[in-house]
DNA sequence: TTTTTAATTGTTCTCGTGCACAATTTGTTT
DNA sequence: AAACAAATTGTGCACGAGAACAATTAAAAA
């Protein structure tokens, strides 16, 4: 029952009508009577019709251009990560007709907007974006919609746009995941510190949430621990934090500068510090029990998906979900392996 | 430079011969004389030819079934949540031509012996399998060797057989990171207990494994404190742990029945557990604290790439990888729900 | 040389969909 | 009723690979 594989012929068949007619009430172009209509209707209902995808994108044959924005990788092992997800995507479809072509930024929001331009102006048939700068992206997208180019987000979630799908964490789960873990290794009578090193933090609303996630679960578990929070724009302003660390059980570092830590850390070597992405540096401090605990960003699947999802898009008119969340993946040095 | 993708037309074009001539060569069958062969070669060599897959598989078009050897998972969440897997990739590649019969095999070796030569008499394309009973599968592997079928194996590997594609954990390493976890977690100064809950000790080598990793990094870290193992074959034996568990630290159970102490705990609370699966019983004893941590084994995953990978090899006869190990997933309950 | 056989090459059809175009039926106007 | 427009339905071809079949050429036997 069900499991044969009807074709556009074997419903023109059943239903007394020519292949035409059943094209045209399927995608309802053209004009069909209404009795025609009704009896290839059933026939569809009856047999649960679905097309032969392979087919159709054999006569549907054209090549695919995806523009990809992401941010330059060449000194980013996060970001690099990312790309080889890309590749990888793009190789298994380019002989589907998928073509990638691929605009890096330097990180300034002007480098952003300039090659997020191109892109557009290339008019490729969709988009993969890491839209790092929240407050340039507006008015970039509402181009997009204009043009009416597809396209999904990886990394940094933007609520407002009408984008396709976006690929990353639940960042306030991951703050309340951080959060467990801390509560569950570190000390309960001493400071809990929640830092941010990021150059542009207005830009930044995931780290922000984050955060919010992190304070959350104390919150929700009624644990009065204090939490202070830092944010440095730079690596050497983290030397700030020889008066504070004193007196403090955990560190909660929000982005993937985690490593940067160790060394302001020598004298205080019982601090339990969680982190984010398995970039090397951290890696080799997780390794070596500097850092005790990071989180996983999956960048090669948010790449990886990133394209496959458009591809099926491109190719087979597949929908696509809102929202595709990745696992908050707790890494320790003993499973790291296993992600790399 | 390369990015064109050319027809077998083309090349006939470009090497001055007929189609039927490029296709003899592509696929060295039939007869060609030298000349033509060499200049078809040299284009071929030039433009670094690749066939249209989707091409290729609307011809090639014809029906493959791979039988799917799984425990029977009517009562079994673990077995149902891998069957689920196999739906989804069921689904998707069923427009593909792909169709799967089911062989579940009540928990017993003579009912797996008995439904796996069921499925081997079917004579299918590709098979799936989840060798859950060492002893007995040897011979039904050759059976499959010897009619050229090929098989994926899920969640058991059974190193001596020549399968096509494991798809499943490293259970070495995955009682290593249980090791590192209740390091962290669980007091140094009262003794660990490694408990395994299984009919059918000698058929799972893969408990073995982790019990083995999980002292190794003991080993490896020369932590001295006792780890004492004990096996059960029943429910009901576990009434034995009420005069070993006063002095214990932690428990580290090696299947997916975790939740069978929490009966046993009650004047016992800051026992720390570690355990494996999402099963419903487990999730809810993770939320309630009863269980500190849980290993997820991906079913979803193991059945989706098993089907997958026989898929793409069958429809497009890619290559497929002889491992696909799956990563070693710490679940606490604030980041359970993005596994479930 | 003619006939037969083998070697090589060329042509055509199929797969299922989608779209353009052709053919037919229906309805409307003179 | 004839002429025409509009509505509806039917048919043919392309996509690219692959394989059966037909056609051509070359070589061997009569």
């Amino acid at each position: 029952m069900g499991k044969e594989r009807y074709t556009i012929r074997d419903i023109a068949d059943m239903a007394n009508v020519s292949r035409g007619t059943v094209d045209r009430v399927i995608h309802n172009r053209g004009t069909v009577s209404e009795e025609a209509a009704k009896k290839v209707q059933e026939v569809l209902e009856k047999i649960n019709y679905e097309p032969n995808l392979i087919a159709r994108s054999l006569k549907a044959h054209k090549d695919h251009v995806i523009a990809v924005v992401i941010p330059d990788y060449s000194d980013d092992y996060y970001w690099r990560q990312c790309a080889n997800g890309i590749h990888r995507s793009e190789k298994e479809f380019r002989q589907f007709g998928i073509f990638l072509q691929y605009f890096e930024y330097s990180k300034t929001p002007e480098d952003y907007n300039e090659k997020f331009s191109q892109a557009i102006a290339l008019d490729p048939d969709a988009m993969l974006i890491a839209p790092v700068y929240y407050q340039d992206s507006l008015e970039l997208f509402h181009r997009l919609e204009e043009k009416r180019i597809p396209y999904n987000l990886i990394n940094t979630p933007i609520e407002e746009v009408a984008y396709h799908t976006f690929i990353g964490q639940d960042y306030r789960k991951s703050g309340r995941v951080a959060a467990q873990l801390m509560n569950a290794l570190a000390p309960h009578d001493k400071k809990i510190l929640v830092i941010h090193v990021e150059q542009h933090l207005e830009n930044s609303t995931h780290l922000h949430e984050k955060e919010q996630g992190f304070k959350e679960f104390y919150n929700d578990h009624n644990i009065t621990q204090p939490i202070e929070v830092f944010t440095f724009k730079e690596a050497q302003q983290l030397n700030d934090l020889r008066t504070v660390l004193p007196g403090t059980a955990g560190i909660f570092m929000t982005t993937s500068k985690t490593y940067l830590l160790a060394d302001h850390m020598r004298e205080h070597e019982n601090i339990k510090v969680i982190g984010y992405d398995l970039i090397p540096k951290n890696v080799q401090q997780l390794k070596e029990g500097k850092i005790d605990i990071l989180i996983h960003q999956n960048p090669i699947s948010q790449g990886y998906d990133g394209i496959s999802l458009l591809s099926d898009y491109l190719i087979y008119k597949k929908e696509v979900p809102k929202v595709k969340l990745l696992p908050l993946d707790i890494v320790v040095s003993e499973n790291v392996d296993c992600y790399l």
